[in-house]
This record gives C-alpha cells, sequence and structure tokens, in this order.
DNA sequence: GTCTATAAGCAGATAGAC
DNA sequence: GTCTATCTGCTTATAGAC
C-alpha cells in the first residue's frame, strides 16, 4: 500500500469534527471534503461505501478514543476515588471542555439513527459496565452501581445538550467536577 | 380569513413530530409535506419563510405545550413536592413517556443551532427559574436551587439522549420518579 | 492516490391554474 | 387554500485522466 498523502489518522480526525458539528445529515460530502483537503473522489476512494462508511469509521475511531481516555482509566490498578478522577481528566478532553458533541446523541437520530443504533447501545453497555464495576470496587450493591453508573453517563449527555444550547461549558465543568464524589458517596 | 381543511394547531403536532424525529437537517420538505398531508405549495402558503419559519413555529408551538404541560404546574399554590410530582406527569406526556426527542437537543447543532440558540437559551432560562423558585419554595438558598434545577434539566435531557440511543425508555421513567426527591432532599 | 468533470436525483422554493 | 408542474442549486456518487 503506497503511502498516502494525509495518514488515515488524521483524515479521521477531521471528518470526526465535522459530523460532530453538524450531525449526519448535515454533514455533506462538500463539508467533509472541505475539512480533510481531500477531493469527493478521494474520499471514495478511501470509503467506498461513501457517507455512510465514512460515518461507520468516525464512530469507531470515536469509539476508540474513547475506550484510551475514558475506559482505560477506569480499570487503572489503584482506588476508585482515584480512577474516577482520572476517567473526567479523560471526558474533559474527549468532550473538548465540554464543546464538542457526543455521537451518541448525534447519531441517535434520524437517518443515523436506522443506521447505527446497535452500534451507540453497545458503547453506552460498555462504559456503564466499566463505570459499575469502580463502584463496586468502592463497596456498592450490584444494583446501586449499575443505577448510579447510568445516571453518571446521562449527567454526562445532559450536560453536553445544555452546553451546546446555551454556548456555555461551565454546565460540564461543574457536572465533571462532582461526578466522582457523586457516584461514591455513600447512599 | 376563510376556513383551512385543516387547523393550524393539527398541523403543527404534525410538523413537530417530523422535526422531533429527523432534526432540522433530516425534515425535508418533501416528509413536512406528507406528514401533513398538505402538497409543498400548501406548505409554503401558510409558511412564506419556508423551512426556517416552519421551524421556528414548531419552536413556539412545542414551547407553549411545554409551559402548560411542565411550567404551570411548577406555579400552582401547593406545597413544593406536589408541584414537583404534577411537573413529572407533564413531562411524561410532553416527551412522550421518553420516546420522543427535545427539540433542545435537535435544534442545537447544525444550521439549526445557529438559527435557533437565542430560543433554546431562553427555554432553559425559564424552565431553570421555574424549578428553582420551588426549590427556593422548600427552603434552599438562591445558589443550591439554581444547580439543582440545572441537575434537574441535565438530568430530564441526558435520559432523553440515552432513551434514544438504546431504544428503551425505562433511564426515562425511573429519572422522573426519582426527580422530587432528588430536588428536595436535605442537602 | 488524487484530481476535474459529470451524472442522476433530491433538496428547498415558486408560478400559476383552479 | 390547494394543487400540479417546474426551476435552480446542491446532494451523493461515479468515470476516467494523470
Amino acid at each position: 500500500m503506497p503511502a498516502a498523502l494525509m495518514p488515515k489518522e488524521e483524515v479521521l480526525d477531521r471528518l470526526t469534527r465535522v459530523f460532530r458539528e453538524y450531525g449526519y445529515d448535515g454533514a455533506s460530502i462538500a463539508r467533509l471534503s472541505a475539512a480533510t483537503g481531500l477531493g469527493k473522489a478521494s474520499l471514495y476512494h478511501y470509503f467506498k461505501g461513501g457517507k455512510q462508511e465514512m460515518a461507520g469509521a468516525v464512530l469507531a475511531h470515536v469509539g476508540s478514543k474513547f475506550s484510551a481516555l475514558v475506559i482505560a482509566p477506569l480499570k487503572q490498578h489503584v482506588d476508585p476515588e482515584r480512577r474516577l478522577r482520572t476517567m473526567t481528566y479523560g471526558l474533559n478532553e474527549f468532550y473538548d471542555q465540554g464543546g464538542a458533541s457526543c455521537t451518541l446523541d448525534l447519531f441517535g437520530f434520524g437517518s443515523a439513527g436506522e443506521l447505527f443504533q446497535p452500534q451507540l447501545k453497545g458503547s453506552i453497555h460498555r462504559f456503564r459496565n466499566a463505570l459499575a464495576e469502580v463502584i463496586r470496587a468502592a463497596g456498592f450493591d450490584h444494583n446501586k452501581a449499575e443505577t448510579r453508573a447510568e445516571d453518571a453517563i446521562v449527567t454526562i449527555q445532559g450536560a453536553l445538550v445544555l452546553g451546546r444550547a446555551t454556548g456555555e461549558t461551565s454546565v460540564f465543568q461543574r457536572v465533571l467536577k462532582d461526578l466522582p464524589e457523586r457516584l461514591l458517596r455513600p447512599a
């Protein structure tokens, strides 16, 4: 395979930015082309399945970044509070300090919803399980841990929605700061 | 003004359903036409400003339904716990038991975001103020009330996002059930 | 692997008959 | 007030040269 002008990693980063800003339907090939600097035909050379395959690749790319930044810290061999604190740093970076949208949100409706719901469901499942295990490690029972883990995801998603609607990132910042204590405080 | 074949109220309800299911960019005129049973030209007769005006009218329509179902209960002359409980019934209906998306979410990005952010911001502001006043009436100070009100909105939005991504409404139902107690419990 | 040029179809929007 | 027919431009996607 001959070298491309731009590493696929970089291409995916740029595609991701467009999908996250405009959503699936709003991310036109023209915009994706401009953002990558590649002509439309070059994009179709990379992704023979067209826009749908681009979105799928973006989803996988985003998923692997999320694993590295957010899931991995939850599996470290340190105390629960420390794991959750490290995770919040990862979340802060992953969501660009609260200024980025989540693909869980943007790919969950309309044409994208029909195509990608199974993947979204899987991502949520993995995140909730990793969170719940940390909370169990802190001494909470299975049900309590599952519920708190779910609440954490709800809170993160909600804060991102609010931040986007208001144009402010302060809600996300506050929520992130309080998250570890909230997940571990006595019932 | 001669009578129309369908009351504008009914037209707005149907437009709302499409915008809430597909988002702004995904809601094509063809779909809006099919959902209302009106030809494209008839839609443009109602809304001379085109799709942008349709979305604006939908936003206003949704806003007034939200006022009646959710804000009004918060201003009743009964105890705070009762006001919040009644509000959750309104939320349940407004969001179709958790199966409907929120325009705060769907109109917050892409082309819609640029057009409607001010209105979204206003809606959030009104909801948060109404919630905070009830929480203050229960004896909490201004800051605590504001924070809890904001958390409530975050939680509702997040639960809707999660519900859409997983195709389940159980998260929304649980969150709604716990909301009054959570907003009023001792600090 | 990248490009220019172009195809085919759908988008939003309008004209004008009834 | 509603319709059919139509316009223009943008959409996704492809062909084929370099």
